[in-house]
DNA sequence: CAATACCGTAAGCATTCACTTACACCTTTA
DNA sequence: TAAAGGTGTAAGTGAATGCTTACGGTATTG
């Protein structure tokens, strides 16, 4: 009778300029007015596609997690050398970090956790990423030596906080790219292998 | 001629109230009417002992690291054993985290990092802290064996990362309290005294 | 005491912003 | 082709918010 929805495809072809403009500005700085202005549609319009603007916001923070984890099994498919897995994602990290906004975003959400469902979104985030994260450090250490003293899990939880910090160094040029670079590299080979004292 | 102004105690006075909400809403949540409440002050009277809401912040900012590192001071001025020093403050770390909105507030500024006085103020933390953290690593270090194969400033920044995930961690439940304070002692022991593969 | 100027109260102002409404146009299907 | 219903444009609205102004009271000093 009429004419079908397109508001599937539409929602695709604009998110990553909303998470783009999300991860410049943050939650609270950005106004549906620049995100229309950038996706250059009339605020009315996104308003179709999503019911306010949180729901722009999670679902931003939905497609950010996506694309990385997308990203790392395209690095992880490239060369199917288990040992070697760890290394190029660290590698990889140390160079591309922040690129797509991942941490702004995380940043931004992280000052919104009296809501449920941000909450909720980061929740998933973290623990998805923690067990992407296991998998690789185990695979890391199974092909390699076995006697290494820090337990997986815990290992993981500080690579996610050495990227964390690694970021801030980023955003705050504390340290010159290649400085940072090395840092992250070699506290990151400590951390998979490094041994407790 | 006329009655001494009293602004230097007043603001002492409402600095960690300020603090307590910036901490509790983040920068852009904050209202300054909720931060005159809070303070039982009119607006007003906040306008009068800072220009504007930003210095509010900052004023924040720069008052909720001298706190950290008071509190810090006092735990290693207790006894003055250097080689338990770090183990001390990872103790406390572990188990304080976050208390003081610490972390709530970095995470805030973050966001602002485009400001310049905001960015000046948490490049200026860091570097403080920083610097404190590799002054405790290589007093432990100095004190028992010299042979560690992470380099001091490296080891400062993952402990950074560190504190930075496990305020994460908490912030979300990823893990009970017990957990997480095993999870810091453990990597930061990892990190203090550990050797790269 | 009297002048000075600080302190607290209350109301208001201009702006921003999330979200809505009204309406003309176009595309698809019966 | 004609009706149904989706799409794009433009203007608007009410609430929130950073910040200001006006004013009566009060403490301090000469």
């Amino acid at each position: 009778m009429a004419r079908p929805r397109q508001t599937e495809e539409q929602s695709k072809k604009l998110l990553p300029i909303v998470c783009e403009v999300f991860s410049e500005f943050g939650y609270r700085r950005t106004t549906t007015a620049e995100l229309a202005r950038r996706c250059d549609v009339r605020e009315n319009i996104l308003y179709r596609l999503w019911p306010d603007k949180k729901a722009m916001f999670l679902a931003a923070i939905d497609d950010i997690f996506r694309s990385r984890a997308e990203t790392w099994n395209e690095i992880l498919a490239d060369r199917p050398a288990p040992e070697k897995a760890v290394e190029r994602i660290i590698e990889y990290e140390s160079h591309h970090q922040g690129e797509f906004g991942f941490y702004r975003i995380v940043f931004t959400a992280l000052t919104e956790t009296d809501d449920d469902d941000i909450r909720g979104a980061l929740v998933g985030m973290y623990k998805s990423f923690h067990q992407l994260v296991c998998r690789q450090v185990k695979a890391a250490r199974g092909a390699g030596d076995l006697e290494s003293g820090l337990p997986t899990e815990m290992a993981a939880w500080g690579l996610l906080g050495l990227a964390t910090i690694s970021n801030i160094i980023r955003e705050l040029k504390l340290l010159s790219p290649r400085q940072r670079e090395l840092m992250f590299a070699t506290v990151a080979k400590c951390l998979v292998g490094g041994k407790i004292s």
